[in-house]
DNA sequence: CTAATATATTGACAAGTGTCTATGTTAGAT
DNA sequence: ATCTAACATAGACACTTGTCAATATATTAG
């Protein structure tokens, strides 16, 4: 249930395309249809993008007919924040003394 | 004052070193020598990787004598965290109808 | 000064990545 | 079945990346 590679999501997320494409994804599906007018890249690289995305368990897919419709993966994407968020720097008055 | 550029930050965490050296630096700097001990890379591959992590802007650097002391920079991580949260799957009641 | 220690830089190389064109596959319309 | 639309896969190519050995730089000790 918890074989996240979290450095594996974080270099599907290492690419400015990808990145933008997880923030079009916030909140709502979209076709690949949809995501490839929003850059000028060919059709078969969009494609591949999407694939290092839902390899890496951040994006899924849903087939309906002829398309495609991404969306992030809650479940993923909650334990990726909470990653994310356990890491501190050593200033902000935490636990730690000086 | 916020230059920081999302994607290369995520780049830099692409990397299953990386990504435990910043691990290690939650919560309290560590030098170079420190560093190097949990890895099993040569010198000169350890400063690559500190250059990549200092050049997103993830991590600082205090110089100290012949050491190199490297944190978390407190606010790039603030924002990177802020960045993170932001983003939503449109499953788990938001602000959005179904 | 010389020597040793800690780290950075350079140059090289194999492996990986983003992109394209060409082709394959699948689903709906005619 | 034929055609078209939406998407995936395969192969090729330039570019990038992680790694190392060798060298350079900087600091401290003697």
């Amino acid at each position: 249930m918890s074989d996240i590679d979290y450095a594996l999501i974080f270099k599907a997320l290492g690419d400015d395309k990808r990145l933008k494409i997880v923030q079009m994804l916030s909140d709502e599906e979209k076709c690949a249809c949809k995501l490839l007018e929003e850059f000028i890249i060919t059709q078969p690289t969009l494609s591949h993008h999407m694939k290092i995305l839902c390899d890496c368990g951040l994006v899924d897919v849903r087939r309906d007919g002829k398309w495609s419709h991404y969306s992030l993966n809650g479940e993923v994407l909650a334990s990726f924040k909470k990653f994310i968020n356990k890491l501190n720097d050593g200033k902000d008055g935490g636990a730690l003394c000086k």
